[in-house]
DNA sequence: CTAAGTGCAAAGTATTTGCTTAGGA
DNA sequence: TCCTAAGCAAATACTTTGCACTTAG
Protein backbone atom coordinates (compact mmCIF):
# COMPACT_ATOMS: atom_id res chain seq x y z
CA UNK A 1 0.00 0.00 0.00
CA UNK A 2 1.43 3.42 -0.81
CA UNK A 3 1.60 6.28 1.00
CA UNK A 4 -1.33 8.23 -0.79
CA UNK A 5 -3.72 5.17 -0.29
CA UNK A 6 -2.45 4.87 3.60
CA UNK A 7 -3.56 8.70 3.25
CA UNK A 8 -6.45 7.86 1.94
CA UNK A 9 -7.37 5.52 4.44
CA UNK A 10 -6.45 7.46 7.55
CA UNK A 11 -9.45 10.15 6.45
CA UNK A 12 -11.94 7.54 5.71
CA UNK A 13 -11.11 6.12 9.45
CA UNK A 14 -10.97 9.95 10.46
CA UNK A 15 -14.26 10.51 9.06
CA UNK A 16 -15.89 7.89 10.32
CA UNK A 17 -15.22 8.57 13.40
CA UNK A 18 -16.28 11.96 13.56
CA UNK A 19 -19.51 11.17 12.19
CA UNK A 20 -20.38 9.21 14.80
CA UNK A 21 -19.08 11.74 17.14
CA UNK A 22 -21.50 14.39 15.93
CA UNK A 23 -24.51 11.59 15.60
CA UNK A 24 -24.13 11.67 11.62
CA UNK A 25 -24.68 8.30 9.96
CA UNK A 26 -22.15 6.62 7.74
CA UNK A 27 -24.37 6.17 4.33
CA UNK A 28 -22.84 4.12 0.84
CA UNK A 29 -23.61 7.72 -0.77
CA UNK A 30 -21.24 9.35 1.75
CA UNK A 31 -18.44 6.87 1.47
CA UNK A 32 -18.64 7.16 -2.42
CA UNK A 33 -18.43 11.36 -2.43
CA UNK A 34 -15.74 11.45 0.10
CA UNK A 35 -14.00 8.64 -1.80
CA UNK A 36 -14.48 10.44 -5.22
CA UNK A 37 -13.48 13.67 -4.06
CA UNK A 38 -10.52 12.87 -1.81
CA UNK A 39 -9.38 9.78 -4.15
CA UNK A 40 -8.70 12.51 -7.09
CA UNK A 41 -5.91 14.75 -7.80
CA UNK A 42 -8.02 16.70 -10.43
CA UNK A 43 -10.65 19.25 -8.98
CA UNK A 44 -13.99 18.17 -9.76
CA UNK A 45 -17.23 20.08 -10.00
CA UNK A 46 -20.53 18.80 -8.47
CA UNK A 47 -21.60 17.07 -11.95
CA UNK A 48 -18.24 15.65 -12.48
CA UNK A 49 -18.36 13.96 -8.87
CA UNK A 50 -21.83 13.32 -9.41
CA UNK A 51 -21.20 11.46 -13.07
CA UNK A 52 -18.23 9.71 -10.87
CA UNK A 53 -20.54 8.19 -8.31
CA UNK A 54 -23.34 7.17 -10.76
CA UNK A 55 -20.72 4.45 -12.12
CA UNK A 56 -21.07 2.41 -8.59
CA UNK A 57 -24.61 4.45 -6.96
CA UNK A 58 -27.25 4.67 -10.31
CA UNK A 59 -29.61 6.03 -8.61
CA UNK A 60 -27.92 9.08 -6.61
CA UNK A 61 -29.54 11.92 -6.77
CA UNK A 62 -28.21 15.30 -7.64
CA UNK A 63 -29.14 17.04 -4.23
CA UNK A 64 -27.76 14.27 -2.46
CA UNK A 65 -24.54 15.12 -4.02
CA UNK A 66 -24.64 18.39 -3.02
CA UNK A 67 -25.82 18.09 0.22
CA UNK A 68 -22.78 15.65 1.16
CA UNK A 69 -20.25 18.20 0.03
CA UNK A 70 -21.75 20.64 2.12
CA UNK A 71 -21.17 18.91 5.27
CA UNK A 72 -18.00 17.42 3.70
CA UNK A 73 -17.48 21.49 3.71
CA UNK A 74 -18.51 21.72 7.33
CA UNK A 75 -16.41 19.04 8.56
CA UNK A 76 -13.52 20.34 6.90
CA UNK A 77 -12.63 18.09 4.72
CA UNK A 78 -13.03 19.95 1.28
CA UNK A 79 -12.38 23.06 0.28
CA UNK A 80 -14.94 24.92 -2.19
CA UNK A 81 -13.06 26.64 -5.10
CA UNK A 82 -15.07 29.74 -6.68
CA UNK A 83 -14.36 31.19 -9.84
CA UNK A 84 -15.86 34.24 -12.32
CA UNK A 85 -17.75 31.62 -14.22
CA UNK A 86 -18.98 28.69 -14.01
CA UNK A 87 -19.81 26.32 -10.71
CA UNK A 88 -17.25 25.72 -7.58
CA UNK A 89 -15.14 22.97 -7.84
CA UNK A 90 -13.61 21.15 -4.94
CA UNK A 91 -10.07 20.54 -3.84
CA UNK A 92 -10.23 17.15 -1.60
CA UNK A 93 -6.24 17.09 -1.03
CA UNK A 94 -6.79 17.78 3.18
CA UNK A 95 -4.03 19.63 3.11
CA UNK A 96 -3.65 23.27 4.62
CA UNK A 97 -4.61 26.38 2.49
CA UNK A 98 -2.17 26.38 -0.77
CA UNK A 99 -2.03 28.30 -3.81
CA UNK A 100 -3.43 27.13 -6.69
CA UNK A 101 -2.41 27.29 -10.42
CA UNK A 102 -5.15 27.85 -13.06
CA UNK A 103 -4.43 26.99 -16.51
CA UNK A 104 -6.22 29.85 -18.80
CA UNK A 105 -5.98 28.08 -22.26
CA UNK A 106 -6.66 23.98 -20.96
CA UNK A 107 -8.70 25.00 -17.27
CA UNK A 108 -6.32 22.35 -15.37
CA UNK A 109 -6.09 23.47 -11.90
CA UNK A 110 -2.93 22.59 -9.69
CA UNK A 111 -1.86 22.30 -6.34
CA UNK A 112 1.04 24.83 -5.54
CA UNK A 113 3.16 24.67 -2.20
CA UNK A 114 5.59 26.96 -2.48
CA UNK A 115 7.62 27.61 0.93
CA UNK A 116 7.66 30.98 0.47
CA UNK A 117 4.11 31.47 0.87
CA UNK A 118 3.76 29.59 4.35
CA UNK A 119 4.24 33.11 6.52
CA UNK A 120 1.87 35.06 4.02
CA UNK A 121 -0.85 35.38 6.72
CA UNK A 122 1.30 36.21 9.68
CA UNK A 123 3.34 38.59 7.86
CA UNK A 124 0.33 40.71 6.55
CA UNK A 125 -1.63 40.00 9.82
CA UNK A 126 1.46 42.00 11.29
CA UNK A 127 1.60 44.55 8.90
CA UNK A 128 -2.13 45.38 9.31
CA UNK A 129 -3.75 44.10 12.68
CA UNK A 130 -6.11 42.02 10.76
CA UNK A 131 -6.74 38.74 12.44
CA UNK A 132 -6.36 36.31 9.56
CA UNK A 133 -7.41 32.90 9.78
CA UNK A 134 -7.31 31.31 6.03
CA UNK A 135 -6.91 32.57 2.30
CA UNK A 136 -7.10 31.78 -1.00
CA UNK A 137 -4.50 32.09 -3.92
CA UNK A 138 -5.09 31.71 -6.98
CA UNK A 139 -2.60 32.47 -10.03
CA UNK A 140 -3.96 32.42 -13.46
CA UNK A 141 -1.43 32.13 -16.64
CA UNK A 142 -0.57 28.85 -19.17
CA UNK A 143 0.72 25.76 -18.27
CA UNK A 144 4.24 24.58 -19.55
CA UNK A 145 2.40 22.40 -21.94
CA UNK A 146 -0.11 24.81 -23.27
CA UNK A 147 2.77 27.69 -23.41
CA UNK A 148 4.02 25.23 -26.33
CA UNK A 149 1.11 25.25 -28.44
CA UNK B 1 -9.09 68.93 -7.02
CA UNK B 2 -7.98 66.22 -4.71
CA UNK B 3 -5.70 63.57 -6.32
CA UNK B 4 -8.61 60.98 -5.91
CA UNK B 5 -10.53 63.19 -8.21
CA UNK B 6 -8.11 63.94 -10.98
CA UNK B 7 -7.63 60.05 -10.84
CA UNK B 8 -11.36 59.58 -11.70
CA UNK B 9 -11.19 62.34 -14.09
CA UNK B 10 -8.01 60.97 -15.66
CA UNK B 11 -10.15 57.57 -15.95
CA UNK B 12 -13.23 58.74 -17.54
CA UNK B 13 -11.25 60.74 -19.95
CA UNK B 14 -9.38 57.55 -21.14
CA UNK B 15 -12.77 55.83 -20.91
CA UNK B 16 -14.53 57.83 -23.39
CA UNK B 17 -11.37 57.81 -25.74
CA UNK B 18 -11.00 53.52 -25.79
CA UNK B 19 -15.10 53.72 -26.65
CA UNK B 20 -14.87 55.98 -29.52
CA UNK B 21 -11.77 53.63 -30.85
CA UNK B 22 -14.01 50.95 -30.45
CA UNK B 23 -16.92 52.14 -31.78
CA UNK B 24 -18.93 51.73 -28.75
CA UNK B 25 -21.61 54.48 -27.83
CA UNK B 26 -21.01 56.76 -24.95
CA UNK B 27 -24.50 56.71 -22.90
CA UNK B 28 -25.23 58.27 -19.80
CA UNK B 29 -26.28 55.20 -18.18
CA UNK B 30 -22.38 53.78 -18.91
CA UNK B 31 -21.18 56.82 -17.36
CA UNK B 32 -23.47 56.57 -13.96
CA UNK B 33 -22.60 53.05 -13.81
CA UNK B 34 -18.19 53.78 -13.96
CA UNK B 35 -18.57 56.96 -11.75
CA UNK B 36 -20.55 54.11 -9.26
CA UNK B 37 -18.12 51.62 -9.10
CA UNK B 38 -15.07 54.03 -9.42
CA UNK B 39 -16.65 56.64 -7.16
CA UNK B 40 -16.80 54.32 -4.41
CA UNK B 41 -14.00 52.91 -2.08
CA UNK B 42 -16.50 49.78 -1.19
CA UNK B 43 -16.86 46.54 -3.48
CA UNK B 44 -20.47 47.09 -4.52
CA UNK B 45 -22.62 44.26 -5.76
CA UNK B 46 -24.34 44.75 -8.63
CA UNK B 47 -27.22 45.49 -6.95
CA UNK B 48 -25.70 47.95 -5.00
CA UNK B 49 -24.40 49.58 -8.32
CA UNK B 50 -28.12 49.15 -9.64
CA UNK B 51 -29.79 50.65 -6.31
CA UNK B 52 -26.69 53.94 -6.60
CA UNK B 53 -27.52 54.35 -10.13
CA UNK B 54 -31.10 54.54 -9.93
CA UNK B 55 -31.27 57.84 -7.76
CA UNK B 56 -30.07 59.94 -10.66
CA UNK B 57 -31.39 57.38 -13.29
CA UNK B 58 -34.80 55.96 -12.30
CA UNK B 59 -35.51 54.13 -15.74
CA UNK B 60 -32.52 52.21 -15.64
CA UNK B 61 -32.64 48.56 -15.83
CA UNK B 62 -30.58 46.21 -14.03
CA UNK B 63 -30.08 43.94 -16.99
CA UNK B 64 -28.38 47.37 -18.51
CA UNK B 65 -26.51 47.06 -15.33
CA UNK B 66 -24.99 43.82 -15.36
CA UNK B 67 -24.00 44.47 -19.65
CA UNK B 68 -21.97 47.87 -18.44
CA UNK B 69 -20.22 45.64 -15.67
CA UNK B 70 -19.27 43.00 -18.49
CA UNK B 71 -18.25 46.31 -20.54
CA UNK B 72 -15.97 47.25 -18.22
CA UNK B 73 -14.76 44.51 -16.71
CA UNK B 74 -13.86 43.74 -20.56
CA UNK B 75 -12.18 46.87 -21.10
CA UNK B 76 -10.05 46.15 -17.60
CA UNK B 77 -11.81 48.91 -15.80
CA UNK B 78 -13.25 47.06 -13.34
CA UNK B 79 -12.28 43.02 -11.62
CA UNK B 80 -15.09 40.61 -10.35
CA UNK B 81 -14.79 39.55 -7.30
CA UNK B 82 -16.38 35.87 -6.64
CA UNK B 83 -16.59 34.36 -3.10
CA UNK B 84 -18.59 31.03 -2.24
CA UNK B 85 -21.47 32.43 -0.90
CA UNK B 86 -24.02 34.91 -2.93
CA UNK B 87 -23.04 37.23 -5.88
CA UNK B 88 -19.56 39.05 -6.96
CA UNK B 89 -18.56 42.40 -5.97
CA UNK B 90 -16.99 44.70 -8.18
CA UNK B 91 -13.20 46.63 -7.54
CA UNK B 92 -13.06 49.40 -9.72
CA UNK B 93 -10.03 50.82 -7.66
CA UNK B 94 -7.90 50.79 -11.09
CA UNK B 95 -4.81 49.19 -9.52
CA UNK B 96 -2.67 46.63 -10.29
CA UNK B 97 -4.10 43.09 -9.33
CA UNK B 98 -3.99 43.85 -5.20
CA UNK B 99 -4.46 41.33 -2.34
CA UNK B 100 -7.93 41.93 -0.38
CA UNK B 101 -8.61 41.26 3.17
CA UNK B 102 -12.39 40.09 3.69
CA UNK B 103 -13.87 40.66 7.37
CA UNK B 104 -15.98 37.14 8.21
CA UNK B 105 -18.37 39.16 10.51
CA UNK B 106 -19.18 41.96 9.05
CA UNK B 107 -17.89 41.38 5.32
CA UNK B 108 -16.04 44.13 4.76
CA UNK B 109 -13.60 44.07 1.73
CA UNK B 110 -10.32 45.77 2.09
CA UNK B 111 -8.07 46.30 -0.97
CA UNK B 112 -4.46 45.46 0.81
CA UNK B 113 -1.21 46.33 -0.98
CA UNK B 114 1.64 44.98 0.60
CA UNK B 115 5.25 45.52 -0.67
CA UNK B 116 6.24 41.88 -0.08
CA UNK B 117 3.58 40.63 -2.48
CA UNK B 118 4.83 42.64 -5.41
CA UNK B 119 6.99 39.76 -6.63
CA UNK B 120 4.75 36.92 -6.04
CA UNK B 121 3.40 36.32 -9.37
CA UNK B 122 7.68 36.17 -10.56
CA UNK B 123 8.36 33.80 -7.62
CA UNK B 124 6.42 31.56 -8.39
CA UNK B 125 6.48 31.03 -12.15
CA UNK B 126 10.51 31.32 -11.89
CA UNK B 127 9.92 28.07 -9.53
CA UNK B 128 7.24 26.07 -11.50
CA UNK B 129 7.74 27.17 -15.37
CA UNK B 130 4.23 28.61 -15.57
CA UNK B 131 3.61 31.89 -17.48
CA UNK B 132 1.47 33.81 -14.61
CA UNK B 133 -0.92 36.44 -15.84
CA UNK B 134 -2.65 37.10 -13.32
CA UNK B 135 -2.94 36.67 -9.30
CA UNK B 136 -6.20 36.74 -6.77
CA UNK B 137 -5.22 36.67 -3.45
CA UNK B 138 -7.78 36.89 -0.68
CA UNK B 139 -7.40 36.86 3.07
CA UNK B 140 -10.22 35.99 5.03
CA UNK B 141 -10.44 37.03 9.21
CA UNK B 142 -11.38 39.39 11.29
CA UNK B 143 -10.91 43.49 10.88
CA UNK B 144 -9.89 45.23 13.97
CA UNK B 145 -13.32 46.69 14.74
CA UNK B 146 -14.72 43.18 14.88
CA UNK B 147 -12.17 41.58 16.73
CA UNK B 148 -12.92 43.90 19.66
CA UNK B 149 -16.79 42.69 19.41
C1' DC C 1 -30.10 57.88 -40.78
C1' DT C 2 -28.54 53.50 -38.70
C1' DA C 3 -26.18 50.51 -35.90
C1' DA C 4 -25.47 50.02 -31.06
C1' DG C 5 -27.69 50.33 -26.52
C1' DT C 6 -31.67 50.26 -23.43
C1' DG C 7 -35.28 48.10 -20.78
C1' DC C 8 -38.30 44.54 -20.07
C1' DA C 9 -39.33 39.80 -19.49
C1' DA C 10 -37.97 35.30 -20.17
C1' DA C 11 -34.35 31.90 -20.06
C1' DG C 12 -30.18 29.87 -18.03
C1' DT C 13 -26.94 28.04 -14.40
C1' DA C 14 -25.63 26.46 -10.16
C1' DT C 15 -27.17 25.38 -5.89
C1' DT C 16 -30.59 24.85 -2.04
C1' DT C 17 -34.89 23.46 0.07
C1' DG C 18 -39.30 20.92 1.16
C1' DC C 19 -41.32 16.83 1.55
C1' DT C 20 -42.13 11.80 1.43
C1' DT C 21 -40.00 7.42 1.68
C1' DA C 22 -36.05 4.47 2.85
C1' DG C 23 -32.69 2.70 5.85
C1' DG C 24 -28.69 3.14 9.42
C1' DA C 25 -27.97 2.68 14.49
C1' DT D 1 -38.23 1.42 16.31
C1' DC D 2 -36.67 6.14 15.64
C1' DC D 3 -34.77 9.74 13.47
C1' DT D 4 -31.39 11.11 9.96
C1' DA D 5 -30.59 10.93 5.04
C1' DA D 6 -31.91 9.95 0.20
C1' DG D 7 -34.28 11.17 -3.81
C1' DC D 8 -37.17 13.86 -6.44
C1' DA D 9 -39.08 18.19 -7.90
C1' DA D 10 -39.80 22.83 -7.05
C1' DA D 11 -37.70 27.01 -5.54
C1' DT D 12 -34.07 30.33 -5.23
C1' DA D 13 -30.29 33.56 -6.41
C1' DC D 14 -27.58 35.61 -9.67
C1' DT D 15 -26.66 36.58 -14.26
C1' DT D 16 -27.40 36.42 -19.32
C1' DT D 17 -30.16 36.68 -23.46
C1' DG D 18 -33.80 37.92 -27.04
C1' DC D 19 -36.27 41.36 -28.92
C1' DA D 20 -38.72 45.77 -30.05
C1' DC D 21 -37.94 50.46 -29.16
C1' DT D 22 -34.74 54.34 -28.43
C1' DT D 23 -30.84 57.18 -29.23
C1' DA D 24 -25.86 58.60 -29.86
C1' DG D 25 -22.83 59.66 -33.50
Amino acid sequence: MNSIMENHQHRINDLVARLRQNGLRLTPQRMAVLKAVIGSQQHLSAEEIYAQVRVDYPMIGLATVYKTIAMLKDMGEIVALNFDNQGARYDGSGQDPHPHFICNRCHAIIDLDDESLQNLSATIAANTGYHITDYRLDFFGLCPNCQSQ
